[in-house]
DNA sequence: GTCTATATATCGATAGAC
DNA sequence: GTCTATCGATATATAGAC
């Protein structure tokens, strides 16, 4: 281990990742409106100027804080696949989907509600990346109907994403229980929209 | 007329009214985050501590955007009542939703994306009373089990929401189009989570 | 009801030392 | 790669005059 040892005046290691780490805890405080990189260099202890060395402004971090969230997000949906039926897996997907806007608040709201400019940031398009790879799912349901599977596809990603926005603001409920009643509901409408997607053509 | 004719040196008869509009334009260019009650002032000819003769702070100001959004919303909701089938003023109710997201997103965002304390501000909870006033719709398709009309009116708000808000976040393009195509899909989305209502519970 | 003036705070960002 | 120091901008909010 060459460098490991470094101990000196430095603070950090990765500060990098320390400051991604404090910027999840203070959006998750304040509100990504609150958030701001002075704040984030104080709490991991270095000066306001040394994050430039890192990032290239405030809107810097809170996409890297996205793009982290896009990753988190992806393993979350990714983990409820490959068992069960095409109908059951897309169920838990939005289950998961809904738990990820619940139990990983501050970065769902990095990837979703922070107002970043998506064409300075082309990665974070790739949120749907694993929506996307459940489509085949889709397909297996639609069986041919490319059409059919994605409208589907497009019926059940705003449907979740309905649920999962409803939620985070407020509108199951603050207890334990709002996430149980948005998971539910959110996959009833998955199986609800399998089972009418007729009417989508 | 008799305190129109005011002149004087005060610059407005309605300031309140004027800040509001002020902020409705701010948030249109700069987003929520980038409003701010000075910037409105200096938009309406005022100073900086007019306004708090008429709002205790920024939020203030902004949850009376918030219930103006309120008004709108219910409006281009309720006009879409009264003809055709309960279903098809379902479909119509939720392209009514994307609509609005599109037409006047300032509303949406300070609606829902403001963070506004909803504890400090009940009235925003109505949000949901105009959806609310389109249950007995749902009723009428589900004649008589009010479960499942509980179920399909949770099911459809969710839906229409997710439509709106994935439409905002550009997620169906920037052109034109997008409305059409968000719109097109949240009406097809309500009528597949009808024909598919059994699957709800 | 609005103004001026001001106190206070905080932030983003840069320059230059180490 | 981090620090100190600092500039400039902007915000919220209050006090007191008119």
């Amino acid at each position: 281990m060459p460098s490991t040892a470094k101990s000196s005046r430095y603070h950090h290691g990765d500060l990098k990742a320390a400051l991604v780490d404090a910027a999840v805890a203070l959006i998750e405080e304040r509100g990504v409106r609150g958030f701001s990189l002075a704040e984030a260099s104080r709490r991991v202890g270095v000066s306001a100027a040394a994050p430039y060395r890192h990032f290239a402004d405030r809107d810097d971090l809170l996409a890297a804080v996205a793009v982290r969230a896009l990753h988190t997000f992806a393993d979350m949906v990714a983990e409820e696949g490959s068992r069960d039926s095409p109908e059951q897996q897309l169920a838990a997907m939005a289950r998961a989907y809904v738990r990820f806007a619940s139990q990983q608040r501050p970065l769902f709201d990095a990837l979703f509600n922070a107002g970043l400019d998506k064409s300075r940031y082309p990665e974070l398009t790739r949120a749907w990346a694993p929506i996307d790879a459940l489509l085949d799912l889709v397909g297996q349901i639609c069986a041919g109907d490319t059409e059919a599977a994605d409208a589907l596809a497009g019926a059940l990603e705003a449907t979740a994403h309905g649920h999962a926005a409803l939620l985070r603001d407020g509108e199951y409920g603050d207890g334990p229980d709002a996430l149980r009643i948005a998971a539910d509901r959110a996959a009833a409408a998955t199986l609800a929209l399998i089972a009418g997607r007729q009417a989508l053509r």
